[in-house]
DNA sequence: CCCAGATGTAAGCATCTGCTTACAACGGTA
DNA sequence: TACCGTTGTAAGCAGATGCTTACATCTGGG
């Protein structure tokens, strides 16, 4: 049923697969530059070189869409980083527009993407335990979940403020100057004594 | 111009005045509930229980109403704060949902509303740039800028996951314990040696 | 009292949104 | 070659959105 066995090598003319890819990046692409709520069906089919009526055929609805955009794209490359690893990939991955490709792009989808709506926040929620489940094991307190949110507040604060704001000095501050200053403050969140009266 | 002189002490029947003041507080309300795009005009209109056509009639447009809510209710407060508590009374203000009244609603509003258009981010830049000014000072470091900018990303994410997200254990957590944990953090970015090759 | 301006209302316009439908063109198969 | 499912296209629908217009109603000063 997959992998047309006949085409010789080149492109095909008419390949379902291959739009369907390519309507996948471009809604990724979308959404992590305007949002959820700030993209159009119309916008992505057109970034995608397709029609939009296959977005429908293939996703079902725009709601559809992001729900394989983040299970595709941002779970599974985020279930392959070390729990260790991921602040400091995550949070170049954004000083620097996902050049790393460590995250890729999900946590400007989720950044940009978390809105009022339930439906999206339902599809979103996963990807934030993840990301939450995998940092929480950085500190061994009892509130690590707690600060495992607060660590990614901050991730996604940071790419808030130089992907959207795009202030500086933050937006075009150094990588390793940021990464310096957001690190050291964490160490002292992970490492801080438990609840003590 | 101003300050009826004539009506005894009660409510007008028809105040112009009355019904701009809960066109902006309706307003003021919505953005930061929903954002700025996530808003409409009829909805502002309905909650103030008045016409949309008032809101066009009093502040030219949707864009107008924004401005003119940054302005009068987020910038005048916020300067009225001294710097060092800012950073506190803004994360507590965003913890109990605005309840202390220190820093009011405009973080929210800045938090929701940060979009993709250009007028909007052009509106709040002002905004962001009046808490960058006031939390620069609290680090005699270069770049104090930098971890003023760092500093606010962790207030708007922590923000963004409380009232979007909402997921706990941030969403319920103890205001105290948030601020301990997040202030201690901060501690160690404000005196954090400069860059020290 | 009476009228001009201030205030409030209702209806509608133009456009955009997500989504659907009807149809044309292609391409492997028999 | 004839066929039929697959892939792509064009047009449009119903609803929502920002904004405008034409009109009703109130209020205060002459």
């Amino acid at each position: 049923m997959e992998e047309a066995p006949c085409p010789p090598a080149g492109e095909r003319r008419r390949d379902a697969a291959a739009t369907r890819l390519r309507l996948l990046e471009a809604a990724r692409d979308l959404f992590a530059e305007r949002g959820y709520e700030g993209t159009t069906v119309r916008e992505i089919a057109e970034r995608a070189g397709a029609n939009q009526a296959l977005l429908f055929r293939y996703f079902g609805s725009k709601q559809g869409l992001l729900t394989e955009v983040v299970a595709q794209g941002g779970l599974e490359r985020l279930r392959a980083t070390p729990p260790g690893e991921l602040f400091e990939a995550s949070l170049r991955s954004l000083l620097t527009g996902s050049a790393t490709g460590a995250a890729d792009r999900s946590l400007e989808v989720y950044l940009r993407s978390v809105g009022r709506g339930e439906e999206e926040a339902g599809t979103l929620r996963e990807l934030g335990e993840e990301y939450q489940s995998a940092l929480a094991t950085l500190s061994g307190a009892e509130d690590g979940a707690l600060r495992a949110d607060l660590a990614m507040a901050w991730l996604l604060g940071i790419g808030l403020m130089r992907t959207v704001v795009a202030r500086e000095p933050l937006a075009g501050a150094d990588p390793d100057a940021v990464c310096r200053l957001v690190l050291g403050a964490l160490d002292h969140l992970w490492s801080a004594p438990d609840r003590t009266e």
